[in-house]
RNA sequence: GGAGCGGUAGUUCAGUUGGUUAGAACGCCUGCCUGUCACGCAGGAGGUCGCGGGUUCGAGUCCCGUCCGUUCCGCCA
């Protein structure tokens, strides 16, 4: 028998018991006499101590172990001496006396130390992630991880929903984003294709008459990675029939708060209930369709006091269909000129032209612009923003999308650089209201902001054929803490509705039909009107985790460039298993 | 595809204006130590300064290129 305990459980009430412990050696402390060694387990540490005079044997053999070595240890559970207790561990009131050794498993020294919280260099602990996931940082992320997860099962559960898996094999449907491809040995020139998310499927779960459907699903995009993106990634996803928008956010937030006060209680949830906002309201206020509300820094519009300004780069945006929007800085007219320019660097970056700015100080207002502006504008704009001495202001001026999202971004730089922040907060919003479809520049054709099966708010139907950019759809979003962490609408159901959607969209009836036609067929045969949701699973635990970014959250994630450290994939493979799944490789 | 930051000992980092033998901490090795728990003490080993080229009497340091990591933009229905 390898153990009787694990390395996390004993305590005073074993005193006297003989045990067997198993683990790894986090520690090794040689006194010359006696051995301290404290052994780890996925559980906790103990502490056991080899004495010469109690077992001569045993404490040789100590004298050659060394950290991560794997070990089976017997011995007697004992209080420790008086004042010796180290009430750090849970297992520090005892230690066990260790009156039996075996090295079960020699370890070489590890690449980086596994008991400490330093900090050692992502792609090292990728490379080696079966010894970083033996750091309490990552084990606790796996077992908040597995204990979410689980809870959310047992919540679905209670709400009467079944849980069925979907294949992950399934039929390209291009549209949005890029597909992982599986080619198929059968077919010569046909391929399968890695699912961004279970969405068709889900929907023909409805038509069969599920009615409540969930999956802890995986997805797959074959995108460029950030800190919040992985290539294979983990959802929540949810679909129910017969219900509204109102259903399906009651519901949600509901699970949402359970969840955080259960997995985080020490957090503060300060919407109760979330906030709820409209895409152009979050947009023109926060500047994001995922704002952070925990703080506040709203934006201001002024297009109406500059638009007949003398200063052509705002009167001119307004003229042509823009806005001007402004932000206030709290304390900003002391910044030193190299971060005013690294503002504009951040408002570039985000599709700017260049960022305007004034500044109150000593009751005056000041500022490269200033002279460009009547007394009237700037009295004005000083109401509106609501400045107060020692303030600076910057100016966006574009179109609304970009003027908004620039100033938005130098608000969230704003916050983290004042400590605006608190961690300890967690504030939920709902985005709704947004746009049916968006303008897409590249494909010069107006997109779906959501999927093409969104349905169109009621109100909105008329303008589907003549102005469908202005067609707001049954879509909602969830913020927290500035993330995006889930996703949904209600779907079509009516053909009728669909294939004006896929007019907008440029789609024709044939190219409908071969992308989406087994999805369009079942609706023929008796569609409930249903909606869904999808929760970004890692986002949301890397959320409550506090963690800077979704790896530390999967147990073996890929890196930035979408590789496995850890096994290389991806890899070539052999020439006649290529030649068997007929593909054949370019030449550079 | 683009931009920023980074790459120096096993690890995390420092390295001044270009100047002698490239340092610190932790880890590792050896010895001593019977109550430590981040044990302590003494000693020691350990470096292609990512790679290639250039400037220079002299390059970790400056320049060019390149590779890798990371963050952000594009992209992500």
């Amino acid at each position: 028998m390898y153990r009787t305990h694990t390395c996390g459980e004993l305590t005073a009430e074993q005193k006297g018991k003989k045990v067997t412990l198993s683990g790894w050696v986090n520690r090794r402390r040689d006194h010359g006499g006696l051995i301290f060694i404290d052994l780890r387990d996925r559980y906790g540490i103990t502490q056991v101590v080899f004495d010469p005079s109690n077992d001569k044997d045993s404490h040789t053999i100590a004298d050659d172990i060394r950290p991560e070595f794997v070990l089976k240890i017997e011995g007697l559970v004992r209080i420790r001496p008086a004042d010796q207790e180290n009430s750090n561990m849970n297992t520090g009131a005892i230690e066990i006396l260790g009156g039996g050794i075996e090295i079960l498993s020699r370890a070489k020294t590890p690449p980086f130390e596994i008991d400490s919280d330093k900090p050692v260099s992502e792609d090292l602990r990728l490379k080696y992630r079966y010894l970083d996931l033996r750091r309490d940082r990552m084990k606790r992320n796996l077992i908040v991880r597995h204990k979410l997860i689980k809870m959310i099962r047992d919540l679905m559960d209670e709400e009467g929903f079944l849980e069925v898996e979907t294949p992950v094999m399934i039929k390209g449907t291009p549209e949005g984003s890029r597909e992982y491809v599986v080619p198929s040995r059968n077919y010569p020139g046909k391929f399968f294709v890695l699912p961004q998310s279970p969405q068709q499927l889900k929907q023909l779960l409805m038509v069969a008459g599920i009615d409540k459907y969930f999956q802890i699903a995986r997805c797959f995009r074959d995108e460029d990675q950030r800190g919040d993106r992985q290539p294979e990634f983990t959802q929540l996803d949810m679909e129910m029939s017969f219900v509204s928008e109102e259903d399906i956010m009651n519901l949600n937030e509901k699970l949402v708060t359970k969840v955080i006060q259960e997995i985080t209680p020490d957090k503060e949830l300060v919407t109760k209930p979330f906030a709820k906002l409209t895409w152009h309201d979050a947009m023109s206020t926060y500047g994001s369709d995922k704002p952070d509300i925990r703080y506040e820094l709203h934006l201001s519009d002024v297009s109406d006091i500059v638009s007949g300004s003398e200063f052509k780069v705002f009167s001119g945006t307004v003229a042509s269909g823009g806005v001007v929007k402004a932000l206030r800085i709290p304390d900003g007219a002391e910044m030193p000129r190299s971060e005013v320019d690294s503002f504009e660097d951040l408002a570039k970056q985000h599709g700017a032209k260049g960022l305007a700015w004034i500044s109150l100080k000593d009751g005056e207002i000041k500022g490269p612009i200033v002279k460009f502006l009547s007394e009237k504008e700037l009295s004005d704009i000083k109401d509106r923003t609501e400045v107060e001495e020692g303030d600076l202001i910057f100016f966006a001026a574009d179109k609304f999308e970009t003027a908004c999202t620039v100033l938005g971004a130098a608000r969230a730089k704003v916050a983290e650089k004042q400590g605006l922040i608190d961690n300890n907060k967690i504030a939920l919003a709902w985005i709704v209201d947004f746009p049916l479809f968006e303008w897409s520049e590249e494909e010069g054709k107006l997109t779906s902001s959501h999927h093409p099966f969104t349905a169109p708010k009621d109100d909105d139907l008329d303008l589907l054929e003549k102005e469908p950019e202005k067609v707001k759809a049954k879509a909602y979003d969830l913020a927290m803490n500035g993330v995006e962490i889930g996703g949904g609408s209600i779907r079509i159901h009516n053909p009728d509705v669909q294939s004006k959607v896929f007019d907008a969209l440029k789609i024709s009836k044939e190219d409908a039909k071969e992308r989406f036609g087994h999805l369009l067929e079942a609706f023929s045969y008796g569609a409930p009107p249903h909606g869904g949701i999808a929760w970004g699973l890692d986002r949301f635990i890397m959320l409550l985790l506090d963690e800077p970014n979704i790896r530390e959250v999967i147990a073996f994630p890929k890196d930035q460039k979408s590789k496995d450290l850890l096994t290389g994939a991806p890899s070539e493979l052999p020439k006649d298993q290529i030649a068997e799944l007929h593909i054949s490789l370019s030449k550079e």
